[in-house]
DNA sequence: ATTTTACATAGATATATTTCTATGTTTGAA
DNA sequence: TTCAAACATAGAAATATATCTATGTAAAAT
């Protein structure tokens, strides 16, 4: 494939609000399971899934699997030009304040918290701004 | 606008083939007007049109006529993240053949060649390889 | 062994995108 | 002033995208 059509790829990826935010989730918190980076978005989980399966087949992140949890991590063999482009995003993402508040969010979704409880109260807590 | 809308934005724009075509075409050429850019691309007239305008939209290019021809430029007061992306972008582009050969085409599409003729015939010049 | 949890997949729906043809507008030429 | 060229805009059609609900699957808990 030519390299315009794999850059369209890769910015087509990059070029969705829910999968921009995953990524600088997973830039900044190292590993996140499905449950909890649902929380931090606010989406359906199938919708979670699809966006992170479209992220994957690009090998832009890895899922693997602890227990019953899939967790999603920044692919640790990423090639050197998605590197330097998902860096080259994050770094304009600097001053969003979308991105903070989902830092925040993540900071107290955890899948200990969040997965054995019923589910709804706590996940009311998390969609609550501080 | 939150940043993070700002950039998707961008992204978006730069996630369709023929615009990162255009964008390729004018970084390297400086200027070229909207017939020139057709034959190169080989889309229909309104279709380099409409890309046209979303990058002047979104102040990545600038139009400005010259007597009957509307050139367009990469936006000479882009902004400095925007100048960044692009070029970033274009760096990426390198070794695709496909902006290679809109390169070698656009050197040969020239306007008063291009638009004082009946148009098929040198057209047809343009789309071949060399 | 059965149930529950966490996630994936399928299918439907709504929306967005990209292209075309047809037509309007502006400019220069005849 | 009339015509043609260069481009913009409108509208339609085809395709792609993103979301949801419903359901299937694999692992753990009971």
């Amino acid at each position: 494939m030519d390299k315009l059509k794999e850059i369209v790829k890769i910015n087509k990826a990059l070029s969705d609000i829910t999968r921009l935010r995953i990524i600088a989730l997973l830039f900044k918190r190292k590993k996140l399971c499905v449950c909890e980076i649902k929380e931090v978005i606010g989406l359906s989980q199938p919708a979670i899934s699809s966006h992170l399966k479209i992220l994957e087949n690009l090998r832009l992140i890895k899922g693997f699997r602890e227990g019953k949890w899939m967790n999603y991590k920044i692919h640790e063999e990423l090639e050197k030009e998605k590197k330097q482009h998902i860096k080259f995003i994050i770094s304009l993402l600097k001053n969003s304040t979308q991105i903070s508040d989902d830092e925040e969010k993540a900071k107290r979704a955890d899948r200990f918290c969040l997965c054995r409880t019923s589910g709804k109260s706590k996940t009311d807590i998390l969609q609550k701004k501080i």
